[in-house]
DNA sequence: CAGTGGTCTAGACCACGTG
DNA sequence: ACGTGGTCTAGACCACTGT
């Protein structure tokens, strides 16, 4: 939208972007040096820099080291979805966030949540079971663990004024975490926590969250029915 | 992981999440100008802009010109999903990619769709019903629609053998897409594709793609049970 | 109008990883 | 070992937008 700058960094992608569609560089072939290529745009290397940078991060490209930069054969065209706080998003639609503690107990983990959390040891877990509603409907039903051995403050606290994610945030820095959608449909008790048939097809979002490789907590949350998560590319 | 360099914009954007986190700037209040900061952490100014670029790439903190930078108060957790073609995400998994064509008619768009693509005209649009196999196993079921008015091309090939994605990716750029994840319970005609029993809980992405405001192609994927998406932060 | 972020430049040093 | 990307710097001009 713009010829009257020196030679933006958008330029460069957009001109890189259309040889690549007009495979002038062919699909998993290596494409000239940032040195070459900024000589060729006449800009300087910063500017291509951050050019190809953004290009890798929209993965169109890949670079490495010594190796270079070459097209990725597979174009992975990738979403940014917005995870928000769950009391944002409720109050967003205009209806009041309620949340609700069902259960709090402490246990040994199951297998399966040690496997999912990839520890050895056997490490007492809490668990918490929640919901969470949208003015007078429920939204979503949450089953929380959290690892006592990382978050010893966690142990002391109620959660009966305070969602765990909302006090994880606020309490617990964490460097990695990962997440998973998928389905379930609805069996007895989430088709009655969340007001819907029994065997509705529910959104699911898992989240494990460690803090450098130490496993912090792990949730599944439930969805009401007709939930879905959309962005824009 | 490194003080041995000048100041990195890595170390920057910690300290600034630590500042954060800590409440040396409260959530929705300003925080000092590009200058100012970069003084303070002895480094250039344009270090201090990727920092603070790539923070509000990441969702925690929001800038604008003359108001300046200040603390996003729902600090929005965002998550990159990849979304991989459909034959590489097969193929990744060791099995054999098939397509196959299942109905290929010409129509006036249904209203729900003419909505959904943003459209006032009725031009017409193909329409394609399309499964996708990995090795013997019903991996996906697509309801494809494509507006004949921006890709008059799509009229005079078959999709028998190149599915409607790929042909899409190879001949026509896009500017834009919506992407919309959902579930949904498989009915009769769900179940008998995907083989899967009547009412399983199904993962759909919905897609919608433009060029410059014109509308491309609808796409509605059902995908079998128990697929999922993953993703790390 | 004036202040703040947005971007470009030209030059430099460094780290990684391939050959 | 050495080439390529990764990053930092110091200085400059520009564009947007609140006052």
């Amino acid at each position: 939208m713009s010829a009257t700058q020196k030679t933006s960094y958008g330029d460069v992608k957009n001109a890189i972007l259309k040889r690549i569609h007009d495979t002038v560089w062919a699909p998993g072939s290596l494409m000239p040096g940032e040195v070459a290529l900024s000589e060729e745009f006449g800009c300087a290397r910063a500017t291509m820099n951050r050019a190809l940078r953004e290009l890798a991060s929209d993965g169109v490209i890949e670079r490495k080291r010594k190796a270079g930069t070459r097209i990725k054969s597979s174009p992975t065209r990738q979403a940014k979805f917005v995870i928000p706080r769950i009391r944002e998003e409720i109050e967003a639609t205009g209806f009041d966030y309620r949340y609700a503690l069902i259960e709090r107990t402490e246990e040994t983990p199951p297998d399966w949540l040690r496997a999912r959390m990839g520890r050895k040891g056997g490490d007492d877990v809490l668990h918490l079971r929640c919901m969470h509603y949208a003015g007078s409907r429920a939204f979503q039903y949450e089953d929380r663990w959290i690892n006592l051995a990382s978050v010893p403050k966690a142990r002391v606290q109620a959660f009966e004024d305070i969602n765990p994610n909302e006090w994880l945030i606020r309490e617990v820095p964490f460097s990695d975490a990962e997440v998973i959608f998928s389905t379930v449909n609805a069996d007895q008790m989430l088709s009655e926590m969340l007001n819907v048939p029994l065997g509705a097809a529910l959104f699911t979002l898992e989240r494990i969250t460690w803090f450098k490789a130490m496993p912090l907590t792990y949730a599944k949350l439930y969805f009401h029915a007709g939930y879905q998560m959309t962005t824009r590319l």
